[in-house]
DNA sequence: ACTTGACCCTATAGTAACTATAGGGTTTTT
DNA sequence: AAAAACCCTATAGTTACTATAGGGTCAAGT
C-alpha cells in the first residue's frame, strides 16, 4: 500500500513541498523509491505526518514537535516530560494571547483618535504615532510573529 | 546637533543594526556622513524613527509602515485611508486573537487526557495527537506567526 | 509510436523582520 | 602608544515554509 507523494499530500492535507521539507529536516524518515525515483510512502508515515500537523495545527515549533516525536518513538519513558512540553506551550499561548488583547486595546485607543478630522495634517492618528510614546511600552510586542518566530 | 548611529539607537530603544536594515530597506533616508564615513543623525531622523518604531509596537509590518511614512509625508492628503488601514490592522489582530483563544482551548483539552498516566504508552497526549483529527480544523492556526509572517 | 499533460525529482532562492558573523576602519579612553 | 569601544560593508542565518528553474517519469489519448 504504498502512495507516491501527491496523494500523501491529499491525504494529509499538505503540501508536497511541505512533505519533501519535514524530510529533509528529518523528521519524516526518508521513504522508498520505486524504479522512476518517485517516494513511495507506507502507513507509518501516513501517520507520522498526520501526527506532526496536528502538533503544527497547535502552533508547535518544529523543534517542539521534534521533542514529541522522539517520545512517540520510545513509548517506556516516563511522560511528565511531555506534560512538561505541553505546559509550557500553553503558557507562551497564553502570553501571546494577553498580548494581542493589549495591543487590540492600543490599536482601538489609537483609532479613536481621528473622528473627524479631514486631512493627514490633523490627523490624530499620524499625530499619536509620532508623539504618544506610552504605547511603546513592550518590547515583545514587535515580535508580532507568533509563539515561535525569532524576535 | 548631529549624532552618531549608536547614540541614536539609545535614543529610540532599537539596535543598529535594525537602523541600518531600516535605511537599507528605504523607511529611513540616508544620513550625512562623517569624515570618518560614520552616519550623522539630525532630529528628523530621530523623529522619523521613533514613528517607525511606534508603528512596529502596534504590530504593523513595515508594508504598512511604509504606507503610513507616505501618508506623513503628503498632510494635505486625505487621512480617510489612514483610518482604513488602522482598521484593517485591529481586524486582522481580533481575529489573531480569537484564533490563539481557540488554540489555547484546544491545548488545555489535550493536556487534560493525561491525567495520571505514568508512561508515554499509555499517555492521552500522544494518543491524542496520533488518533484525534478533529482538531486540525484550521489551517491558519498554521501560520502562528503573527499578523503579518507569510503563512 | 508519439504527444501531451500531470506528476515527480533536486537544487536553489525567496518570504518577513530582523540578527549574527566576518573582516576591517575610526574614534575615544586609558 | 595601546586598548577598548564604536563604526563600516557584506553576507549568511533564523523559522517554516514557498516559489522557481530545469529536467525526468508516468499514464492517457491520438
Amino acid at each position: 500500500m504504498d502512495i507516491k507523494i501527491g496523494e500523501l499530500a491529499s491525504r494529509t492535507d499538505c503540501q508536497t513541498v511541505t512533505i519533501r521539507y519535514y524530510e529533509k529536516e528529518g523528521l519524516l524518515p526518508k521513504p522508498m523509491r520505486s524504479s522512476g525515483n518517485y517516494r513511495l510512502y507506507s502507513e507509518a508515515h501516513i501517520e507520522r505526518l498526520n501526527f506532526i500537523r496536528h502538533c503544527r495545527s497547535l502552533g508547535m515549533m518544529l523543534v517542539e514537535v521534534r521533542a514529541l516525536l522522539r517520545f512517540r518513538d520510545t513509548p517506556n519513558q516516563d511522560c511528565s516530560q511531555i506534560n512538561a512540553l505541553l505546559d509550557e506551550h500553553i503558557q507562551q499561548v497564553e502570553t501571546r494571547v494577553e498580548e494581542l488583547s493589549q495591543l487590540k486595546s492600543n490599536l482601538i485607543a489609537l483609532r479613536e483618535k481621528c473622528v473627524g478630522a479631514q486631512t493627514i495634517e490633523s490627523c490624530g492618528i499620524l499625530q499619536g504615532l509620532s508623539h504618544d510614546s506610552n504605547l511603546i511600552d513592550f518590547k515583545d510586542a514587535l515580535a508580532l510573529q507568533g509563539l515561535g518566530c525569532s524576535s
